[in-house]
DNA sequence: CCCGTCAAGTTCCATTTGGAACTAAATCAA
DNA sequence: TTGATTTAGTTCCAAATGGAACTTGACGGG
């Protein structure tokens, strides 16, 4: 069985001592994996994703999806849902729900697209704005915890690695059903 | 609002090809987004799981959590149900069915741990590890599609500064709730 | 202009999820 | 030893989820 490229047998002290708490399997997981990319990728985004949301639904009352359709309008005023949907993975019935209770709590309001009748043109009222505000340095400052591990120089270089892959992406097999 | 390191100004020919089929508000997640980091991990895992996860449920039933647990057994033989909690962040109700499911389909067999007669060692049946032995290639195959964006020195460091993510991570606040 | 097909968003409903309470065993303190 | 607390795993049930069908509007021939 492959190991990951950076196998356990680099154990230093260093991460001897960091390591000590996380779970064996994880450990296993992390550094005795052959996928070791998905492992990592999903192990980090974890740790990221998991205390914002918690932070989001303790203070304002919003889910997960719920979030996410606030925070994409928030970065880009006037998407529709369909956007959402294509740009998070998330079902087009769970958005629906996500966008009507967001409309209900008035943080977002909605116009029809004048392009095309089925389609809504979505905009933050103040109130989803000042949500959206008072989110994005709570999310900064947790990217910026995280990447602090990293040299300028190595935060640039992981950023330039990830640009590299999203660009690749679109060549990825989406489905692996009908090969071999 | 501060933009990803390597932001959309620096969109070359090849970029722009690329991207042609992503969602225009993906795009501002990824490049137009002080919150790169996370979009991008998560972006890159979703492409992994997504169709990884709908081969193994098309092919042989199992649904997330059931695979997760099979997966874990496989890499790590004699783990408990708590590690599998711990190295998933799966709610352990969830992972609890996932089990049951697992034994009364004879993928996985367990023991009570004659160490702590609360706890149970798990292991793979024939049945489990011929799912697991089939299941490994294919999403190791993925991994080198998406990872063949890269050269091989690329690959290493993107291994290593996940890796030193990783290690940083017990450093990370995990509760937001008290904080400013 | 009409008809077949497709797309945006909503609704329906069976299934899954996950917080909380529970059982039984381990651990710790006095 | 005993009683208080913690831990592994299970069960309960209200709520969320997501596939599929539906509604309304767009689009593309003929």
């Amino acid at each position: 069985m492959r190991r990951a490229p950076t196998a356990l047998s680099r154990l230093d002290r260093e991460r001897e001592a960091a390591l000590r708490d996380l779970d064996p399997l994880t450990i296993t997981k992390l550094w005795d994996n052959p996928c070791w990319l998905s492992f990592r990728l999903n192990f980090v985004a974890f740790r990221f994703n998991d205390p914002v949301y918690r932070w989001i639904e303790t203070r304002y009352g919003l889910v997960r999806p719920e979030f996410v359709a606030l925070y994409a309008v928030g970065l880009k005023e006037g998407v529709a849902a369909k956007n959402i949907v294509a740009s998070s993975g998330l079902p087009k019935n769970t958005l629906s729900r996500a966008i009507q209770k967001l409309l209900h709590r008035r943080l977002l309001k909605r116009e029809t697209d004048k392009d095309d009748l089925r389609s809504y043109v979505l905009r933050l009222t103040p109130a989803g704005r000042a949500i959206f505000d008072e989110t994005m340095p709570m999310m900064v400052d947790q990217q910026s915890a995280m990447l602090s591990a990293l040299t300028e120089s190595e935060q640039r270089t992981l950023c330039e690695l990830m640009d590299k892959l999203v660009i690749a992406s679109p060549t990825w097999p989406a489905d692996l059903d009908n090969q071999s």
